[in-house]
DNA sequence: ACATTTGTATGTTTTTTAACATATTTTTAT
DNA sequence: ATAAAAATATGTTAAAAAACATACAAATGT
């Protein structure tokens, strides 16, 4: 069943706690769950958005094909969030693509119940309006920080990136997300053999330390400075 | 008075389109007309936006302050076109500034009146909507592309883009807009020197004309050709 | 009209980063 | 269990772009 759709509806952080019970009955009839496994991918540039995607549980890249294939990745998207929403709203195809970076549950929210429902209900419109604005700031953000900041700030960044949207585990200092070091090197715009000198740098300057793909954030401070510095 | 914030509003290719009469006259009554001579600021980042802002008249950069002061140009407005509508809607201060790069004339739409048609209009909520999806779907293209392409790549994007923007003039070559080749650099991330140099080099192949801060495109299957290689 | 500032142009040097090469380790598939 | 593939690591070289230097032209203010 799609249990895990009714959670998300109902969650009290989700967009649609605004809702009454009415409506969260249409939005839970009208709901589809999907799973994905580690490497799926959700939805691939170029195709066409069929309706809101929540990520209920898992974590998620999005990213857009550059010069010569390289891949940027603009966007992590962790529960409870949602992921294909710009392409819906703009009446558009995909311009990017999502990928499991984790075994996903992911819940479907039908088009047309949800227009249906902005249209009625304006404290919606004004939530996806407030997320849409929102992240628009943090795009034009990236963009120049991406194109500003040398090898170690970039790096520097991303690692505090990661550790905002994901969190750390119990001991404080692990970020609580495992990437490749080609992802790592994905969103930090760099290739991927830059990204592992940098971090082995940063671990050789006690700012982080690495085990596998875990990395511990160990001089916070540190890596602020780097990031703010670029 | 305050004639063109009438004209904004009844212009049909507007967003207000959608509202009715009596909204209409609502908004012409919280509207007001400010006078802006080149090289102004209309806000800088940090402001509190107390209004949306329509360009009525001329031409404005939007930018941002990155690493060591450095400029980057996020988006370039023309009429009728909104500025400063992201940090209103995100609830947030301006995370850009705005400059005239012509004399202007700009409507400010009052804030609690536009809250209040969105409230009760939901077609104005679903235009704002999907403009905030389109520009970050081109957000998020402008960090890829000024990334990932060489100066010739990004310049000639730039090229492109000026000349979509603002259109060409009747010789059907003159890209419409005449700006500094520090603003040229600054929208194309790379230096001032880089900008002229690299101009330099497309006249001298022919791919494009300068006659001052004119720029006529001569070859723009060949331009599209070094924006596509990258 | 002249000095001052600002913008444009171009050559040279230095820094940064990508590209390439190769080795080792880890993961995956059979 | 073992071969193959993928990921990680690190050194070297090449290319790209910034930084710097300097000259000249155009615009601006007095």
């Amino acid at each position: 069943m799609n249990i895990e759709c009714h959670n998300i509806i109902d969650n009290q952080m989700s967009v649609f706690s605004v809702l009454n019970q009415e409506e969260k009955e249409l939005l839970k009839k009208n709901s589809t769950c999907t799973y994905y496994k580690k490497n799926d991918i959700i939805y691939k540039e170029g195709d066409k958005p069929n309706g809101l995607l929540c990520l209920s549980k898992g974590k998620v890249k999005i990213f857009k094909e550059g010069v010569g294939g390289r891949e940027q990745i603009v966007r992590m998207a962790k529960p409870v969030g949602f992921i294909g929403y710009r392409a819906l709203f703009a009446e558009q195809n995909y311009l990017a693509s999502a990928e499991a970076i984790e075994d996903c549950v992911i819940c479907t929210i039908e088009k047309d119940t949800l227009y249906k429902l902005l249209s009625t209900n304006s404290e919606l419109s004004f939530s996806i309006i407030r997320s849409l604005a929102s992240e628009l700031g943090f795009s034009n953000n990236r963009t120049v920080t991406l194109t500003q900041k040398h090898i170690r700030g970039r790096l520097a960044e991303s690692l505090l990136f990661l550790k905002d949207t994901y969190g750390i585990e119990e001991d404080a200092a692990t970020i609580k997300v495992y990437l490749s070091r080609e992802d790592i090197a994905n969103l930090s715009n760099m290739t991927t053999s830059n990204a592992i000198r940098t971090l082995s740098t940063f671990a050789s300057e006690k700012i982080i330390a690495l085990d596998g793909r875990k990395i511990k954030i160990l001089d916070l401070k540190g890596l602020e400075r780097i990031s703010e510095l670029g």
